[in-house]
RNA sequence: GCGGUCGUGGCGGAAUGGCAUACGCGCUAGCUUGAGGUGCUAGUACUCGACAAGGGUGUGCGGGUUCAAGUCCCGCCGACCGCACCA
C-alpha cells in the first residue's frame, strides 16, 4: 500500500478537531505543564519555515508531555498591532483590522497543515478589545503606582515622511522606507520606570534556567557598574558632579566634558566667552543621528567652554571644562571627570586637544596609550592612595570623598526606561486624559477597554502626532476628576505592551472581570519552557519580566518570574547560508514542502536539519531523506509479524526509549530522530513484530503524529496514538547480553573482542590476551598493569 | 573594545575523558523497473602498501595534563552573535 501522506494527514487532523484531543483539560489530578512559543506577528507574507522550527520544537515537547499524564497548556494567538499592517492598511486604504483579520485566519490555515496540536480555544489576540482592555488595564496599574510617567524624549524623525519613526524602522542612519535622513527631536513621551526594577531584573537570573548565552545579554543590557559620584566646584559657582567608576584615578583627572545637552551649557550662557561657538557645537551635535554619533566617531570633538574652570577636589587645581558628543546626557550625570592616563577615550580627547595626560596608577606608558588595567597597577602621583592597589584605593578614595561630603558610592545601570508612546494609529489607545486643571488623569476602570475610534485616514500627521489626534470628537472629552474639559492622549502603546502579559491570558482567555483568575494563574504560572528566538532575548524578555514582577507586586500573580525555563532556536537561512528575505527570493514557505511531501515529512525535516540552537542552512535535498524515512516506517506495516516486543529487539528499543526522551528535553531533536531511524534500519536487518511496532509509533508520534495515528489504526489499536501513555524505560533491559569492546595497547586500539555483559576484570584481561593481533602487538612484553572501563576498553600498558 | 558562542568527512551534523565521523544528504559501483530525478544492495576521512593482508596519520594551530583528549588546562589563529564613546 502507498504511504499517501495528504489524504491520512487531513483525515487525522479533521478527527483530532471533532474530538478536540488537544483541549487544556484542567484535571486537577494531573500536573500541569505549560509550553509557550513566541506568538507570531500575523503579517501578509504568511507563515515562514523561521516559524516552523520552533513550533515543530515546542509541538513535540507538549506531545510528549501529553502521552507522560500532563495537563498540558500550549497555547497560541496573535500579536496584531504593528507597522507593517497599518502601512499596508495605508497603502491599500483599508481597515488595518480588515487587514488583521485576513492575515490571521491565512496564518492559521497555514498552521493547522502543519498538524500543531495547539488548544485553539485559549486563541488571544492582541488587537481584540477583549485583550487590549487588560493591556490598558495594566497601564493605569504602572500609572497608580508611580511607574508610569511623561518625559521629554528624543525621538527618529524622518525629515522627509515627515513622522516619528521607530527604532527598528531606522537603518544605517535613514528611514527604512524613504531612505532620507533621520533626525532627533524632541516630543514628550510616556515612559515606564523599568529601571525601578533594574536590581530585580538581575538578581532573579538567579532563579531560572535560561541559556548562559541570554542571561549574559540580559545583565549586559542592565548594565550595572559600581562607582561613585564626585562633586567638582566651578569658577561658576554650580557644583558639577560626575559619575565615575574609577573614582582611584581622581588625582589624574585633568579636564572635565559634560554633554551637549547638558543644562548648566545653558545656564552658564551669560559666563561663557565663546557661547557662539559651544551653541553651534550643541547645535550640530542634536543635528546628527544616532547613527554618525556612534558609527563615525573616530575623532573627538569639542569645545571648551572658556570663562568657566572646575577644581579637582582631590589636588586642589584649577582644571577646563569641555563640551563634547562622546559624553551621553543619558548615562551618570551626563558630565565626566576626564582622566586621560587611564582611560581610552579621554586620552584621545586629550591628545585632540593637547591637554595634559599624568599617569596616577603605575603599570603602563600613559603617553604612549592609556593604561586601563585594574588588576596589576599601583596608584602614584596620589597623594594619600600612592602605593595602594586599584581596588583598595578606589574605597579609600570614596571615602575620603565622603568624609569631606564631596562624593559617595553610587551604582549605575545602562538599563533606561522604556519609551512607551507611539504617535501612530494601529496599537492600543493609552487611557490617560489631559486635563488643564488636574494634569494627566486616567481613565477610569470601568470605562474599558478604552476602543480604538475609526478613523478616515491612519497616515500620520505632519506633526508627528498620532492620526488619532485629528479625531476631534473623540480627542475632546470631559475630565472624570472635576468635570471640565480635557483631551484624550492620542499616542498609542508598542507593540511590546500586548506581548508583555499575552501567557498569563491563554490561562484564563475569556474572563470579562479580571485580566487572570488567580487560582487559575496559579494553578498554570510559571510557564514551564519557552521558547523563542534570540532576537528576543532583550527586550521581549525584559518588558515581559518586568510587567510579571509588577503583577507580582500587586498580587495578580504569585511567582517573581514568568518563564521557568527559555530556550532559543538558530534561525532558519537560505541555501547559500544566507538569510532568507524577500529581496533575496530565497523565501521557503513551510507549505510548499508539505504539498511536495506532507506535513510529517516537513516536521522531521525541520528538526532533523542540524543542532536546534544554531543556525541552520535549508536544504531541498535533504528532505527527501526525511520523506524515506517515513515510507519505510510505512512499509513496517506490511513486514510487521505477530507477536510482543522482540526479545533481539527488546535491549535497543528500551535504549532508544530512553534515548528518544532524553533528546527532546535536551533540545536534540535531530538525534532523537537519528536514534529513530537507526532503529527502523534495525527492522529492516533483522525483521520487526506488532509489539516492536507499536512502541516504535508511540516514540515517533510526537515528531510525525499523522503517520503514526494512520497505522496505529491499521494495525487494530484503540483510540489515539497520540493519548497513549509514553512507554517506559527499564534500564536493566537496555543492555545486551553480550558486548563488544575495545582492546587497546598503549592507549592506541589494537583489537576489539565480544565479552558477555558485565564481564570480570580478570575474564576480560584473559580475553584480551588471548587475541592473536594483541599477542602480536605485544611482541612478548609483558602487560604491567591495565585499565578496564566497565563493558567500553581494556587498555593493556605493556613493559619493556 | 566588552560580553557570549563555536571551529570535526564533499555537505548538514554525531560522540557522560574511553573504538572519532552515529543518522541523513551527496557521490561511486552493481541489481531492479520499459525508462528514471524510483527502489534495493555494497562502498565512501587521508595516506603508505597492489585499490590485498597489514601499517601510519587524522577533530583550526602550538604546547600541557592523563593509561587514554574532539572533549580538560595554557597560548595563538579564525568565524559567528549581541552590546558598544555607558565614563
Amino acid at each position: 500500500m502507498q504511504y499517501e501522506s495528504r489524504n491520512i494527514e487531513q483525515k487525522w487532523q479533521a478527527r483530532w478537531a471533532r474530538e478536540r484531543v488537544y483541549r487544556t483539560d484542567g484535571d486537577p489530578k494531573k500536573e500541569k505543564y505549560y509550553v509557550l512559543v513566541e506568538f507570531p506577528y500575523p503579517s501578509g507574507n504568511g507563515l515562514h519555515v523561521g516559524h516552523a522550527r520552533p513550533y515543530t520544537a515546542m509541538d513535540v515537547v507538549a506531545r510528549r508531555r501529553r502521552m507522560q499524564g500532563f495537563d498540558v497548556l500550549f497555547p497560541m494567538g496573535w500579536d496584531a498591532f504593528g507597522l507593517p499592517t497599518e502601512n499596508y492598511a495605508i497603502a491599500n486604504k483599508i481597515h488595518p483590522a480588515e487587514v488583521t483579520r485576513r492575515n490571521i485566519a491565512f496564518f492559521k490555515s497555514q498552521i493547522d497543515m502543519m498538524g500543531y496540536s495547539f488548544d485553539w480555544d485559549r486563541e488571544v489576540n492582541t488587537t481584540d478589545p477583549g485583550y487590549y482592555r487588560w493591556t490598558q488595564w495594566i497601564f493605569l496599574k504602572l500609572l497608580e503606582h508611580g511607574l508610569a510617567y511623561k518625559a521629554r524624549m528624543p525621538v527618529n524623525w524622518c525629515t522627509s515622511c515627515k513622522c516619528v519613526l521607530a527604532n527598528e524602522e531606522v537603518v544605517d542612519g535613514v528611514c527604512e522606507r524613504c531612505g532620507s535622513e533621520v533626525v532627533r527631536r524632541e516630543k514628550s513621551q510616556w515612559m515606564l520606570k523599568i529601571t525601578a526594577y533594574a536590581q530585580r531584573l538581575l538578581d532573579d537570573l538567579d532563579l531560572v534556567e535560561y541559556p548562559e548565552r541570554v542571561k549574559a545579554q540580559q545583565r549586559n543590557w542592565i548594565g550595572r557598574s559600581e562607582g561613585a559620584d564626585v562633586d567638582f566646584a566651578t569658577t561658576a559657582g554650580e557644583t558639577l558632579r560626575v559619575y565615575t567608576t574609577r573614582p582611584d584615578t581622581l588625582f589624574g583627572a585633568t579636564y572635565m566634558v559634560v554633554s551637549p545637552e547638558y543644562p548648566y551649557v545653558e545656564a552658564w550662557r551669560d559666563k561663557l566667552e565663546n557661547y557662539g561657538e559651544v551653541a553651534a557645537y550643541r547645535a550640530a551635535a542634536a543635528r546628527k543621528s544616532d547613527f554618525e554619533r556612534t558609527e563615525l566617531q573616530k575623532e573627538k570633538t569639542g569645545v571648551r567652554l572658556l570663562g568657566v574652570d572646575a577644581v579637582n577636589p582631590a589636588t586642589g587645581g584649577v582644571i577646563p571644562v569641555f563640551v563634547s558628543d562622546y559624553v551621553l546626557m543619558s548615562y551618570g550625570t551626563g558630565a565626566i571627570m576626564a582622566v586621560p592616563g587611564h582611560d581610552e577615550r579621554d586620552w584621545d580627547f586629550a591628545r585632540a586637544f593637547g591637554l595634559p595626560i599624568v599617569e596616577v596608577v603605575a603599570g603602563g606608558d600613559v603617553q604612549t596609550a592609556a593604561f586601563t588595567d585594574v588588576e596589576t597597577g599601583t596608584l602614584v602621583n596620589s597623594g594619600f592612595l600612592n602605593g595602594l592597589e586599584v581596588r583598595q584605593a578606589k574605597a579609600a578614595m570614596i571615602e575620603w570623598l565622603a568624609g569631606k561630603g564631596l562624593g559617595r558610592a553610587v551604582t549605575n545601570y545602562k538599563l533606561r526606561d522604556w519609551v512607551f508612546s507611539r504617535q501612530r494609529y494601529w496599537g492600543e489607545p493609552i487611557p490617560v486624559l489631559h486635563c488643564p486643571a488636574c494634569g494627566a488623569v486616567p481613565v477610569p476602570e470601568t470605562e474599558l477597554p478604552l476602543l480604538l475610534p475609526e478613523v478616515a485616514s491612519y497616515e500620520p500627521t505632519d506633526t508627528g502626532e498620532s492620526p488619532l489626534s485629528k479625531m476631534r470628537d473623540w480627542v475632546d472629552a470631559v475630565c472624570p476628576r472635576c468635570g471640565g474639559p480635557a483631551e484624550r492622549e492620542t499616542d498609542t502603546m508598542p507593540q511590546w505592551a500586548g506581548s508583555s502579559w499575552y501567557f498569563l491570558r491563554y490561562i484564563d482567555p475569556k474572563n470579562g472581570t479580571a485580566a487572570v483568575d488567580g487560582a487559575l494563574a496559579r494553578r498554570y504560572m510559571p510557564v514551564d519552557w519557552y521558547n523563542g528566538g534570540m532576537e528576543h532575548t532583550t527586550l521581549h524578555l525584559l518588558y515581559s519580566r518586568f510587567w510579571h514582577k509588577f503583577l507580582y507586586d500587586i498580587g495578580v500573580v504569585e511567582t517573581p518570574e514568568p518563564y521557568a525555563r527559555r530556550t532559543s532556536h538558530g534561525m532558519i537561512l537560505g541555501e547559500g547560508g544566507e538569510k532568507m528575505s524577500k529581496s533575496r527570493g530565497n523565501v521557503v514557505s513551510p507549505n510548499e514542502i508539505v504539498d511536495q511531501y506532507g506535513a510529517d515529512t516537513m516536521r522531521l525535516y525541520i528538526l532533523f536539519i542540524g543542532d536546534f540552537e544554531k543556525a541552520a542552512s535549508w536544504s531541498p535535498q535533504a528532505v527527501k531523506g526525511c520523506r524515506r524515512f517515513l515510507e519505510r516506517v510505512w512499509g513496517l506495516l506490511d513486514r510487521a509479524a505477530p507477536g510482543a516486543v522482540s526479545p533481539a529487539h527488546e535491549a535497543e528499543i528500551h535504549r532508544t526509549i530512553r534515548k528518544v526522551g532524553e533528546d527532546i528535553e535536551h533540545l536534540k531533536f535531530n538525534t532523537a530522530i537519528a536514534a529513530l531511524m537507526a532503529l527502523v534500519n534495525r527492522f529492516y536487518e533483522t525483521g520487526v513484530t506488532r509489539g516492536d511496532l507499536r512502541v516504535l509509533l508511540t516514540l515517533l508520534a510526537p515528531f510525525a503524529p499523522h503517520i503514526c495515528e494512520e497505522m496505529w489504526e491499521q494495525l487494530g489499536y484503540k483510540g489515539f496514538v497520540v493519548r497513549e501513555p509514553w512507554p517506559a524505560f527499564d534500564p536493566a533491559k537496555t543492555v545486551e547480553d553480550e558486548v563488544e569492546i575495545a582492546v587497546q595497547v598503549g592507549g592506541k586500539l589494537r583489537a576489539t573482542v565480544v565479552i558477555p555483559t558485565g564481564a570480570a576484570d580478570e575474564d576480560v584481561l584473559a580475553a584480551a590476551l588471548a587475541e592473536p593481533r594483541i599477542r602480536k602487538t605485544l611482541d612478548g612484553r609483558r602487560v604491567v598493569r591495565h585499565i578496564y572501563v566497565k563493558d567500553k576498553l581494556i587498555n593493556l600498558i605493556a613493559g619493556k
